[in-house]
DNA sequence: ATCAATAATGACACCGGTATCATAATTTAT
DNA sequence: ATAAATTATGATACCGGTGTCATTATTGAT
């Protein structure tokens, strides 16, 4: 036997014709339980599997999905931020769960998004995930929806957005943080995180944050916020940044654990203890938060039921039943890090 | 317009036979310059895009690469090793400079590996990735050569292996970190990690260090290998074995940074200060083994390099080039954990 | 016995490109 | 001027399946 077998292979071996070798593989209910039992079996012994080119140019669908990762521009190459990581792990068992295969592709946010997966039939829909600076982010999608792709997007969940978005409640998430440091005693937080409209889930996080301390009949010190991005590296930059200003502070409450990471780093380089002097939280809820010195307190982001929502929102979106945007809990987890009880 | 536009509505549009759009969009040098650039403005103008179902099937390639990734059957679900994640962004990177595509699949070892990607032409060739109880997967490796399946490994390289693998020096890894203990002073040096065949890598690395025990004139205490998977938990429990054998060490070597950090944890909970008391190593230095309190000592992988080797290596592979079983350098990092010098 | 309904299968167009060969137009060589 | 080579394009088979309609065999109803 020379190539691949096809169909016709299977065909002539089992007498039948191609159109029933076709229909009994794919189990159709209209070939005779007998024949499909012989046709099986000849399949398994060529060691015949369906061409998925063939199959899908004729159906038009691909049984894939594309998942679309904005990394951070100036992050490092080999560091993507652990938290996407985990979402990259959900959203590849969900698919495996409903039968669906996942092509992942990292896009540079200035890239011209060069892989039009839908537009070219080589997935059925996207999954669009990653923090990031979203200028011209909106107006891509945008035109996304207008040409009709299929897509579902992680991040804020904000009105008017374009498409539909999946994203855990930020703004609760950072006013749960905040009102518990408040509880345990602190006054004067600090925020470490891009807090502008650029990084709609790092703002949603800041404004809860704010809402706690007004609600609390606290003022809000606007110098103690500190732009970063998601990386260790950013987090310890910001934290000497936040030091240098002078302004008096007894907790800092990060947009990330990653953040969190840096900035426990440089607090301690310089002498301050963690949570007795100042209390940190992050945000992500990372493996490795519990791990590291103090145990990190931050706020856990169910990713397992986000891929499993993202994949399934984007699946009804594809079979052209009504979708929603949806917003998951965020949960507060205490560990030792803010000094809270726990 | 209604639907997509295809190659015809091109033609039909540049009053061309669709025979010439397609060279035209290929950039075949057949067509005429003026001809060709007609048409790509008007593929431009209808955002034609070619599709890869059509394509593929006739030409029968994919442009498209896909990557199994083996979880430790045990380990938990929302927990990936963040080496390989960092092989995943390296290998990911490497694809898209190639102009291929990535598409990623989660095995259980247990599977039986339901994707055959490139069987059913999804893929061109398949990379291989992940640690673990390798019994059966050696079977399915020969089978996989035998059909002709291109694939490339990532892990242990040994002589008579079946198919290509790519790997770092494990051996020399493991020396490397053990003579730099004993030359600190260190006497008695407990491994944790699997040390048996089942893991080939981590096999290497236990082999290494007993070479360099021995090399030293010291004797190698079976005693203090203790089995463990790679994840905090299982080196947290690895430890406390460790403890409860009251056996006298001076030094850990763990076959992974996860390992590693679940084995500092242990320690210090127990009262044991690092490095005074007991030097801990890890292997692979992933992002936040330079994050954790002390930092820690290991062994550099180079991810970067690693990806694009595999990526290369397949492709010339999928091109019926000659290609070798290739091994890279593994690189000692020495930082706070280990109490040597830096 | 005759006809309608049902079950099982075959024949064939079709998905949207690529590969190959044939053809027409233009240039170069003799 | 004519043959040969080169350049640009068209026509058509083909990749390997799926979808639709036609056909035949079987069963049940009247």
């Amino acid at each position: 036997m020379k190539g691949k077998a096809t169909s016709f292979d299977i065909a002539h071996h089992a007498g039948v014709s191609q159109s029933t070798v076709s229909r009994a593989l794919r189990n159709s209910p209209l070939v005779n339980e007998e024949t499909r039992a012989r046709i099986h079996a000849i399949a398994k012994e060529l060691n015949y599997k369906v061409d998925k080119n063939a199959s899908n140019l004729r159906s038009q669908q691909s049984g894939t999905i594309a998942l679309l990762l904005f990394q951070d521009p100036t992050s490092d190459d080999s560091q993507i931020n652990p938290f996407f990581l985990s979402m990259l792990g959900s959203i590849t068992r969900a698919c495996t769960q409903k039968g669906y295969d996942l092509l992942v592709s990292f896009q540079e946010l200035e890239d011209d998004w060069h892989a039009d997966y839908e537009d070219c039939h080589k997935a059925d829909g996207i999954i669009l995930l990653g923090y990031g600076d979203y200028t011209d982010y909106e107006e891509k999608l945008i035109q996304l929806e207008s040409q009709g792709t299929h897509f579902v997007r992680w991040g804020a969940v904000k009105e008017g957005q374009p498409g539909i978005s999946i994203g855990c409640d930020n703004f609760q998430g950072g006013f749960d943080v905040t009102q518990h440091l408040i509880q345990s005693g602190r006054k004067n937080i600090a925020f470490i995180g891009g807090a502008s409209k650029h990084c709609p889930e790092f703002f949603d996080r800041y404004n809860g944050s704010c809402h706690a301390i007004e609600k609390a009949g606290l003022k809000v010190n606007a110098k103690l916020q500190i732009e970063a991005i998601t990386t260790e590296q950013s987090g310890y930059a910001a934290a000497l940044q936040l030091l240098a200003l002078k302004q008096p502070f007894d907790a800092v409450f990060c947009a990330s654990d990653l953040i969190a990471i840096g900035v426990v780093k440089a607090l301690r380089e310089r002498g301050m203890e963690i949570p007795t002097d100042i209390a940190v939280v992050g945000y992500d809820n990372i493996p490795l938060s519990e791990f590291i010195r103090p145990t990190l307190t931050t706020v856990q982001q169910d990713t397992k039921l986000a891929g499993e929502v993202l994949v399934e929102t984007l699946l009804d979106r594809i079979n052209e039943k009504q979708v929603e945007t949806t917003m998951l809990p965020a949960k507060l987890i205490v560990r030792e890090s803010c000094g809270g009880k726990n």
